[in-house]
DNA sequence: TTGGTATTTAACCATATAGTTAATAACCAA
DNA sequence: TTGGTTATTAACTATATGGTTAAATACCAA
């Protein structure tokens, strides 16, 4: 395994239900019950995606009577936007790569 | 697999080798050989990351002689990066952080 | 045509991931 | 203490991932 942070963090958000969860949990705290009714899977596989979420410390969970709640926490985001952003000019303007796609060509064909 | 375009672009994304190939090309195009030179492994191996980053859409692959010369593709970049942005509070200011934080105990509490 | 260089594919292996059901644990309430 | 609710863990299955070596493919050059 890649036990990187980063790679981490980007591996806990390449799932679509990892993401919902995520979702969720943006507008607000909530129980596991909760974050599962959403989802036609047993309580199980989203204990273990809570899992995940966890290891890569974009969740916390704080224990209360029978629930257990579950926190967004951001911080793990900030090194995939960081990394992300040093990218920034080969998504964020199509002019831009346009005018740097013809450049490059150039100096390849000639 | 998940095969939703996000997945496949945080997963092709959470492999330091397959990030360590795209930083190469976002200083310009390079083939296969250049590519491998710094790593410790088989050109199998690092033709098989080439071909996730290939499906995931984030370089692009043209023929010239023996050579293949690969290209970085940035767009998918951009959706990875509209999701984080979605949770840019979660983890832009430490002290919105703290502020929302003490919001939310405070609902908790009472 | 023979051989060298560049790259991919095939076959294989070990481990990880994503799900299942069943068992277990932790707690509340009657 | 018995039972219900909440959640995790165990054991299992199927498939994906990341690597290997060896074979195949594609092209150039002598």
């Amino acid at each position: 395994m890649n036990d990187d942070a980063l790679s981490n963090t980007f591996a806990a958000l390449a799932d679509p239900t990892r993401r919902g969860i995520l979702e969720r949990l943006s507008r607000g705290n909530a129980t596991v019950s909760e974050l599962a009714e959403p989802y036609e899977m047993s309580m199980a596989a989203i204990s273990k995606h809570l899992k995940v979420l966890d290891n890569a410390g974009l969740i916390s969970r704080t224990k209360e009577a029978q629930w257990r709640y579950c926190r967004f926490q951001g911080a793990p985001l900030k090194g995939a936007n960081d990394w992300l952003s040093k990218y920034e000019k080969f998504w964020a303007l199509q002019l831009y790569q346009l005018d740097e796609y013809l450049k490059t060509k150039d100096m390849e064909d000639g």
